[in-house]
DNA sequence: TTGCGTGCAAAGGTTTTGCATGGCA
DNA sequence: TGCCATGCAAAACCTTTGCACGCAA
């Protein structure tokens, strides 16, 4: 694997940091951008842009496009392939995305692959509905 | 619900038309739009959008992105109350979509509601991956 | 010194919005 | 006739690309 491979510039450091310091958050170009420059160390769109390219491409990164969303997300993944799998919960209320690590619905990945032959990409599935919280205030009202 | 409600025009037809004539497959605006002026009858962009987003709303329509792809893509959803009982599978390779109604999935439904508190709509829901004869493909090469 | 990395600006593409006009009820 | 629907154009966005300069190795 090319562990994207290059020179090591104050710029990619930054935005690693930023990435694996948010793991397990799903972060977009334009927050990141923002972080940089709120940090007192503007790093450009373009360059961000290739940076984040480069890695989803050597592995580290995951990239999604969720829900209506314009902007691709980004999310840094946890070298442990544990911390690989897990499904996304996205809340139509509240717009809240929710990290479900589960045996049971590992189970489910399996299932589907004996039995309908299909092979389920975590990593791209979002599951919708209505979180906990949005549930009581709808019940409430 | 709001069936759509408003005038009927023919823009509004022949939109609604080419949708459900491509019911499971994805659909993308530029698409519609090209589709519709090669019949002779070019819709403007602006309309297109604008009823894309409001059959969307009234839920006769999905909403969704494929990762590589820069725009969104827009289903038809049929309106059996069949279709709101099972999870769609979405192969990323070969763009079909898998209907699958099994009582095993139902099963994910309730186990998530029970444990993670998080309440999914399947009618919302597409499981992305590689449907089995992909997957064959794949390997045989 | 070499050549990749960076930033700016401009291009490219999708989707939204403002506004005057047209068409349904 | 009263409004919503439409279409054009422009704006708003996100992302990519070209190019000259800067910086790591």
């Amino acid at each position: 694997m090319k562990q994207s491979g290059g020179y090591k510039t104050k710029q990619k450091e930054q935005i690693i940091q930023y990435l694996t310091a948010h793991e397990g958050e799903h972060v977009t170009a334009q927050e990141l951008s923002r972080h940089l420059e709120a940090e007192g160390t503007p790093v450009g769109t373009a360059t961000i842009y290739r940076h984040l390219d480069a890695l989803v491409t050597d592995g580290m990164l995951r990239k999604y496009t969720i829900d209506s969303r314009t902007c691709a997300c980004y999310e840094y993944l946890p070298k442990s392939d544990a911390c690989k799998r897990h499904f996304h919960l996205k809340c139509m209320a509240c717009e809240r995305l929710f990290h479900v690590t589960c045996e049971h619905l590992d189970g489910i990945e399996a299932h589907i692959l004996e039995h309908h032959g299909f092979q389920i990409d975590q990593s791209k599935t979002v599951l919708y509905g209505i979180c906990a919280d949005c549930r009581k205030e709808q019940d409430g009202e």
